[in-house]
DNA sequence: AACTCTATTATTAGGCA
DNA sequence: CTGCCTAATAATAGAGT
């Protein structure tokens, strides 16, 4: 058997969960990489399909990366330049006159509710324990439901309700599905949108509260230390 | 389950060149392709290093499409091209913020429990009507309950379904208790639900347990030309 | 158009320089 | 921190459903 050294022994790929990077070291080396990365990938796209792409990068530090074709500018201009918004961070804008006022205040309610899912998120292991042992105890969902039905209004309950019912089919469906072929779940691409109104405006992604996340136990971190992504 | 082909003959991927696609059926269809899969990076990215990012992609049609972790406009608002930077290509500047990071590891796994929510599609379709509303008042959580469940194992599904009846009645209960007060909570619409960060006592509950939206499917919900790339 | 399938190419995690 | 290197994973072109 030959010994073959080529050069250095590389340990090659290694598949790994798509979750925050402990090691600082690694991620800044990852976030490096992969910054470059999704700018080829938006270069490619830009010159395949012919289309305008911006993509823009914050690291912790403040520090702000980003690609654009034709430019970066003429691609964010040209994505609402709306900067003035009444609407806190509700995703779809350009909304006519008429339906103006009325789609604020949905944006408004989705934002709340975003805000909530969010701050769930950012305990969502937390979460997952309590949800275990609820289950075990008896669901005490009242909490919950209670800060969450305080911000809907009458009829987004309304509605809430019904989905429930549809929600419980559906689980009822899907246990039974997967006792049949407990196999895979299978798992696909997926895109997601928000709202769209009256423009072409299609988001995609996870609307963000104004600062709402965390304030369980993850401190505020002042974060003075930077040791966040220098360059 | 009607015959099926046990394999179709695949010509594999082939090398490409980077360039504008001539045939506008394939490069409609690339378009698609890798508009996802820039998202995916993208969110990859925001998640593996806590990083913020947002990329914007106009179809030549004028559509646009936008990713944004933690939002689009969160993103967007905190760059500020106004300085002198290359806006042809990369560009790095030094923009001194970013404050509050707080990634949400979850953008990935949503992702993967919005294709499963497909399964449920079906199910859904049948009173489409109702859902639909729900959907358009902002209730997206729906994609979650879909997604959680079906990843859940048979003996949970059970527990959830169980626990589902009793959130249901919560949320009747919960709704003839706000139609009393309904004073001034809902009828203007939630205004500025300031959710301060020592106010979460809200969902102090627990129920929502992986992370509830994110990014879903994609769902024109101002459905019209929504084809993405029209002219 | 979306989703499937499969052969291939593209990307990249870990180590190292 | 950017670049190399390698092996394995991820993404995807092309054709079909």
């Amino acid at each position: 058997m030959a010994a073959r050294r080529p050069k250095t022994k590389s340990t090659g790929r290694k598949k790994i969960e798509i979750k925050l990077i402990e090691c600082e070291d690694s991620r800044h080396v990852c976030f490096s990489k992969r910054r470059k990365g999704l700018f080829n990938k938006a270069s490619e796209l830009a010159i395949m399909c012919g289309v305008e792409v911006a993509a823009v990068v914050f690291s912790p530090g403040g520090k702000a990366f980003a690609y654009g074709h034709p430019s970066v500018e003429s691609v964010l201009d040209r994505f609402h330049p709306s900067d003035s918004l009444d609407a806190q961070d509700a995703a779809s804008v350009g909304v006519g006159a008429g339906d103006r006022d009325q789609a604020l205040e949905l944006n408004r309610q989705i934002g709340d509710l975003s805000a909530l899912l969010e701050a769930e998120e950012a305990r969502k292991e937390a979460a997952a324990e309590a949800w275990e042992k609820a289950r075990a105890e008896g669901f005490q969902e009242a909490v919950w439901l209670d800060g969450f039905a305080s911000q809907m209004v009458e009829e987004d309950l309304v509605a809430f309700e019904t989905a429930l019912e549809e929600l419980q089919a559906a689980v009822r469906a899907a246990r039974a599905d997967q006792v049949l072929q407990e196999t895979g779940l299978n798992s696909g691409g997926v895109e997601t949108m928000h709202q769209d109104q009256d423009q072409q405006q299609v988001m995609m992604g996870m609307p963000p509260p104004p600062g709402f996340l965390d304030g369980m136990e993850m401190m505020p971190l002042g974060f003075g230390a930077d040791d966040g992504f220098l360059q």
